[in-house]
RNA sequence: GGCUAGGUGGCAGAAUGGUUAUGCAGCGGCCUGCAAAGCCGUCUACGCCGGUUCGAUUCCGACCCUAGCCUCCA
């Protein structure tokens, strides 16, 4: 049984789907204004490795997260460009797949746009204000009352007076209450604007997310994720605007992951303090060294982005990559049997996605796999455990790759010596060994290294060679 | 000011009322022409002060510190 941490009660609840074998999911995605970074790369891969978990256990998963692709920052951002707002989405949306697609994120079952679902957000609204949450203000737009919606602040654990004590409020003269929001911004000139009942105008942020997760998933699903970042206001806004236009149940687990900081704060675009996913990826010897760094720590706790610990983590896939290294390529590696590492992962996972605890598992599995793999006898069980060792990488997403693409790529791949030039002063280099003239083999050894490629001998006077 | 989450060994990072986390780094050994990789062994912990307990890093309370939210933000 799965055990996940509500964010609502603050406790850990068995993960009962509301349909029999059937989870449905929903998170918050990206504003895709620009190139998402990799504070965002966290929460994706995140509720990707949920997502697959679920599945993993046997679970039917819809998944359903949403494209916020009408916005403030877009529009501001296509007219500094001088493009269509459309057309800005659009070129972000496509790099955002791409990064996705390079961090081994699969494909929710549904990637819902803002802007396809204006009518469903109009027809919300339109109940909110029949049913007394909502109002028109003197400037035009649709505001929700939040004094009207009883349990508000449950979520984030507020209530709507500390909120009020907080004192820096903004002042707006056409809100009845501070923490009013806007469900409907009346149009201005030259800015995106669809017919409404209340005029001219586009939609406030989090009517977004209510509309499309109630059309995608129904009134009530079993999990809403997001950024710990949404808890408040976007999600507390979520639950007041979903809730209040039907009574609904709205999602029975809600899950937060914590923040990627870097230098200890928290990195965000209005800090400056970020870096785009894509930058990272272009420093870095594979994508998955970043998968496997954002998996490292639990999804709930904050963690620290430095270099040094994308170092570790390409370290810690080297090993794991090694381990497998020659075992894999023989026999069928997708035949196991499960031995007591594939309970222990499973413990792990299922005990609120515990991926650091499920990676230890997985470096135990290759410490027996090299033991296994040097005792000649052993040879069947090293393929059976590393066929399980790949087993349980994949359930994560991570050592889906054939050892030697991992160990054959890296930063020196584009620019340094071909895998060609390589071999030939391996060979260069067993015969200077094998005339005992050491110096010389030695010489091509540091050679090789300099250009970052470190060789290792192997029994049977096999050379392989990896890059670093 | 209100609310939330944390403070673990050189670094990263889990679990746990008494017994090895795990990885990197260090040290010793095996292996190697020497390395690399691997294996074996090993050293560095549990913010501070009280309390509960036979026993607390783990439970309770106070305190200190850090981060975050209270305004757009994954």
């Amino acid at each position: 049984m799965i055990q996940i941490h509500n964010s609502l009660t603050g406790r850990k609840q068995p993960l009962v789907p509301i349909e029999p074998g059937h989870v449905r999911m929903y998170s918050c995605g990206v504003t895709v204004y620009d190139y998402f970074h990799v504070g965002n790369a966290r929460m994706l891969v995140v509720f990707d490795m949920v997502s697959r978990w679920l599945r993993h256990g046997g679970l039917r998963v819809t998944y359903v997260r949403n494209i916020t692709d009408v916005d403030d920052k877009i529009i501001n951002r296509a007219r500094d460009a001088g493009v269509d707002w459309r057309d800005h989405a659009k070129k972000f949306t496509a790099a955002m797949h791409e990064d996705l697609d390079r961090l081994g994120c699969l494909r929710p079952e549904k990637e819902p746009k803002a802007s396809e679902y204006i009518d469903e957000m109009l027809v919300m609204i339109g109940q909110l204000v029949a049913r007394g949450y909502a109002y028109q203000a003197s400037n035009g737009d649709v505001m929700y009352d939040v004094r009207k919606f009883g349990p508000y602040g449950r979520l984030s654990g507020r209530k709507l007076d500390d909120l009020r004590a907080g004192a820096r409020v903004e002042v707006d003269e056409a809100k009845r209450d501070p923490l009013d929001f806007v469900l409907w911004k009346s149009a201005k000139p030259g800015e995106p604007a669809w017919p409404s009942a209340w005029g001219e105008g586009r939609p406030g942020w989090h009517i977004e997310c209510s509309a499309m997760s109630t059309k995608e998933l129904g009134e009530h699903f079993d999990i809403h994720g997001g950024g710990l970042d949404l808890k408040f206001p976007h999600h507390e806004n979520e639950i007041a605007q979903t809730c209040g236009a039907s009574d609904a149940k709205f999602a029975e687990i809600w899950m937060h992951n914590g923040f990627l900081n870097i230098d200890n704060e928290k990195m965000s675009k209005s800090l400056g303090n970020f870096f785009t996913t894509r930058e990272v990826l272009a420093k870095i010897k594979h994508p998955e060294v970043l998968r496997f760094f954002l998996l490292s720590s639990h999804y709930r706790g904050p963690m620290n982005y430095s270099v040094d610990q994308l170092t570790q983590s390409e370290a810690a896939l080297n090993r794991l990559y090694t381990a497998l290294r020659d075992v894999s390529a023989v026999g069928d590696e997708h035949v196991y049997s499960p031995t007591a590492a594939t309970q222990a992962f499973q413990a792990a996972m299922d005990d609120d996605f515990n991926t650091p605890e499920a990676i230890a598992v997985l470096q135990g599995l290759a410490r027996d796999l090299n033991t296994a793999r040097t005792i000649p006898a052993d040879g069947h069980k090293a393929r059976l455990l590393a066929g399980e060792l790949r087993a349980l990488g994949g359930a994560l997403g991570l050592l889906q790759l054939p050892p030697e693409d991992w160990f054959r790529c890296g930063v020196g791949a584009a620019s340094g010596l071909s895998d060609a030039e390589i071999e030939a002063r391996i060979a260069a280099r067993k015969a200077a060994k094998q005339a005992r003239n050491f110096p010389e083999s030695d010489r091509i050894r540091d050679e090789l290294a300099a250009g970052g490629v470190i060789l290792e001998d192997k029994p049977g006077g096999v050379t392989t060679w990896r890059r670093s």
